[in-house]
DNA sequence: GCCGTTTTCGGCCCGACTGTTTTCAGTCG
C-alpha cells in the first residue's frame, strides 16, 4: 500500500498499515507483544479524532498518544511525510503478500498461513483451494481430512459473505430467531450481545446470550432454527451456526448469577473488556464471563471468593465505574470518563423534536406533503421540513424555481390544515461541480431552511472535493450540509475530501452537519461526530425519509450518535422551535 | 514494542471449542 503524498494522509490509512505490519510480523513468529503493540498502535490512531498529519502540523508530541513510544511515533512521521512505511516493505519482501488473504479466512491464523507457505508453497487463496481439493493439505502433520473440508467451505464462505451486514439488515434476521428461542420454556433470559448490541453499523456476526437452568434443549432449538445452513460448532455450553443468509450466530447458555459478566463479556468491545480486565488485575480481582472473582491469595491461579456477576453493574462496580452503555464501550476514552464522573448523558430517540430533511411526490418521494406532515405529527413532532431535490437532479424530479413557488403554495394549504406542527419550507439543494449552489440567491432568500448536498461528481480528487465543499458552505443561506461524505456502507466509498478542514469550517461558518439517518448512510459516521462536537460544529440528525415509514429510521441515527457520546443538547433539533430558529443563525 | 504511586526490567486478559494428538496448540471472540 503506497498512501498518497502530502498532509491528507488519513488516520485510517494509517492504522491499516500498522495492522499490516502486525499481521506480518505474526507470520513471522515474532514476540506476541511486539505484535500487539503494533495492533495497539493502529487503533490508536484509528480512533483518534485529530488527523494525525494535523498533530505533527501543530508540533504536537505523538508519544503522548497511548500505546505510541519512540519506535511508533517515528513511524507515523515517516508515514505522514513518505506516504509509506520501509520497515512495512522490508517485511513484505520476506513473504509473497497474498498469504495476508489466507489469515482472513476462517480457521486459518497466522501460524497455519505460514505453514501453508512453507510447507506446500501454498500463498493465495486460489492455491489453498486447490491443494485442498487434491487432499494435499492432509498430507501434512497436524492437519487431516476434517481441516481440509473446513478450509474449503471456509473459502465458499469468504467468497460469498465477505462483507458485514448492515445492523439494520441483521435486525431483521435476528428477530424471528429470537421469538424462536424466547419459546423455548427453558430460557429465562435472552439478550443480543456484540456489535449489534454496540448498535455498530455493520454486523460481522451475532452473539447471543442466554440464561438458562438446562442448557441442552435450549442448544438443541438454536440449532434446529429453520433457516440454520450449517452447525459450525457445537458445544454444552456454545454453539455456532450460520444462516441461510450467511449470518453466523453464536449462542452461550450461562447459569443466571453469571448473566451481567456474561452479557458484558460478550458485548465487548474486545478492546474495552482487555482494559476493565487489566484494571482488575490492578485491585487483586479477575473477570471472566462468570463473574467477577478475588485472585486466590496462594498465586495458584485459582479463583478466590466471587464478587458478583449477576448484573452489568456489579462487574463496573468491583473495579470503580458506573454502568457504561453499549454503544460507548470501544475504549474511546469512556472508561477514563466513567471513572471522572464524566460519560455523558446520551442523547434517545425520545427527544428528538422534528425532522428536517425529507422528500415528497413534489420529487423523488414516494408520500404526498400532507401525508409526511400527518405522519411527523403523529410521531409527535414540534416541527418539520419539506427538502425536496433542487432541479440538478432531474432523475428525480427536482423542482426549478417555479415549480418550487406551487410548492410553497401547497404547504400553505397544507399548514392550515395542520396547526399541530410548524412545517419548515426548505430544499435539499445540489451542490454543483463548481461549489455553487443549483438554486437561485432570490429563491434560497425565501426559504426557511436551506440544505445543501454533494450527489454528482463525487469522484474528484480530495483537494478539489474539499474547495468545492468549502464553497458551497461559504454561501450564506446555507444551513445544513446533508450526507457530507456521501458514502453508501458497503456501496460507495466517501467522497475524497479533508473532512476535518470541513468540520472546522463549518464550525466557523456556523453551518450545521447532518448526521443522516438512513441505515446505508450513517453519515456523518461516529468518529466524525465526535470531532465535530469537538470542533464545535452545529449537528442534525434527520431521516431523508423518501416515504412515510422512513420517518421510522431515526432510531439508527440516534444509534450513531450515542456511540459519538452525543447527549441531546448537542443536536438542534431535539431543541423547541423558537430555539431551533436562533441556532440556525449564521455567524 | 510499550509501559510504570510498588517497577527502566519484566510483565503484557481469559476461556471454549476443534482437530488431532495421547496432553495440547491454534483459533476465535
Amino acid at each position: 500500500m503506497i498512501l498518497e503524498r502530502g498532509s491528507d494522509v488519513e488516520n485510517r490509512e494509517i492504522a491499516q498499515c500498522l495492522e499490516e505490519v502486525a499481521d506480518l510480523l505474526e507470520l513471522r513468529d515474532e514476540n506476541p507483544f511486539r505484535v500487539r503493540a503494533y495492533r495497539n498502535a493502529a487503533r490508536t490512531v484509528e480512533t483518534l479524532t485529530t488527523p494525525i498529519h494535523r498533530m505533527i502540523q501543530e508540533g504536537r508530541e505523538l508519544t503522548e498518544l497511548s500505546g505510541v513510544g519512540k519506535e511508533m511515533a517515528s513511524h507515523l512521521r515517516e508515514l505522514v511525510e513518505t506516504g509509506s512505511l520501509t520497515f512495512r516493505g522490508q517485511l513484505l519482501a520476506e513473504m509473497p503478500p497474498t498469504i495476508l488473504d489466507l489469515v482472513r479466512l476462517p480457521g486459518v491464523g497466522p501460524k497455519k498461513a505460514h505453514r501453508f507457505w512453507k510447507e506446500l508453497g501454498v500463498a493465495t487463496v486460489e492455491a489453498l483451494e486447490a491443494a485442498a481439493q487434491e487432499g494435499r493439505l492432509a498430507g501434512i502433520p497436524g492437519f487431516g481430512a476434517k481441516s481440509e473440508q473446513k478450509i474449503l467451505a471456509g473459502i465458499q464462505d469468504f467468497r460469498q459473505h465477505g462483507s458485514r451486514v448492515l445492523l439494520a439488515e441483521a435486525e431483521r434476521l435476528v428477530e424471528p430467531l429470537l421469538a424462536h428461542l424466547r419459546a423455548v420454556p427453558q430460557v429465562e433470559l435472552l439478550e443480543v450481545a456484540g456489535s449489534y448490541r454496540r448498535r455498530k453499523e455493520t454486523i460481522g456476526d451475532i452473539d447471543l446470550v442466554a440464561v438458562a437452568a438446562d442448557a441442552p434443549p435450549v442448544m438443541e432449538a438454536f440449532r434446529a432454527y429453520p433457516t440454520v445452513r450449517e452447525v459450525a460448532m457445537a458445544g454444552e455450553t456454545r454453539s455456532s451456526v450460520v444462516l441461510g443468509s450467511g449470518l453466523q450466530v453464536d449462542l452461550r447458555v450461562i447459569p443466571r448469577d453469571s448473566y451481567g459478566a456474561a452479557l458484558l463479556y460478550f458485548t465487548g468491545s474486545k478492546e474495552h473488556n482487555v482494559k476493565l480486565r487489566r484494571r482488575a488485575v490492578e485491585r487483586g480481582l479477575t473477570i471472566s464471563e462468570y463473574g467477577v472473582f478475588e485472585v486466590d491469595a496462594a498465586g495458584t491461579g485459582g479463583a478466590g471468593r466471587r464478587l458478583g456477576g449477576s448484573e452489568e453493574e456489579e462487574v463496573y462496580r468491583a473495579v470503580g465505574l458506573p454502568w457504561i452503555a453499549p454503544e460507548l464501550r470501544e475504549d474511546r476514552g469512556e472508561i477514563e470518563a466513567a471513572e471522572a464522573g464524566r460519560l455523558p448523558r446520551l442523547i434517545d430517540v425520545d427527544d428528538m423534536r422534528g425532522d428536517l430533511h425529507m422528500h415528497s411526490t413534489w420529487s423523488d418521494g414516494k408520500s404526498t406533503i400532507e401525508e409526511m406532515v400527518a405522519a411527523c405529527a403523529a410521531r409527535g413532532y414540534d416541527y418539520m421540513a419539506i427538502t425536496d431535490h433542487s432541479k440538478a437532479l432531474a432523475m428525480t424530479g427536482g423542482l426549478d424555481a417555479a415549480r418550487l413557488r406551487k410548492q410553497w403554495k401547497e404547504i400553505e394549504e397544507v399548514r392550515g390544515r395542520h396547526p399541530e406542527i410548524r412545517i419548515l419550507c426548505s430544499m435539499e439543494v445540489d451542490i454543483l461541480g463548481d461549489g455553487s449552489l443549483d438554486l437561485e440567491d432570490e429563491m434560497l432568500e425565501e426559504l426557511d431552511l436551506v440544505l445543501v448536498s454533494l450527489h454528482s461528481r463525487l469522484d474528484l480528487p480530495a483537494a478539489q472535493q474539499t474547495e468545492r465543499v468549502l464553497q458551497a458552505l461559504e454561501h450564506p443561506r446555507v444551513n445544513v450540509f446533508c450526507h457530507p461524505t456521501a458514502r453508501l456502507i458497503n456501496r460507495r466509498k466517501p467522497v475524497e475530501m479533508d473532512v476535518d478542514t470541513v468540520l472546522r469550517r463549518a464550525a466557523e461558518l456556523g453551518v450545521a452537519l447532518e448526521l443522516n439517518a438512513n441505515p446505508m448512510r450513517l453519515d456523518l459516521k461516529d468518529t466524525h461526530l465526535a470531532r465535530a462536537r469537538e470542533l464545535g460544529c452545529k449537528l442534525v440528525i434527520n431521516t431523508d425519509a423518501h416515504h412515510t415509514k422512513h420517518l421510522e429510521l431515526m432510531r439508527h441515527g440516534i444509534d450513531q450518535a450515542r456511540r459519538a457520546g452525543l447527549g441531546a443538547a448537542d443536536v438542534l433539533n431535539t431543541w423547541s422551535f423558537t430555539k431551533l430558529r436562533e441556532g440556525f443563525a449564521r455567524t
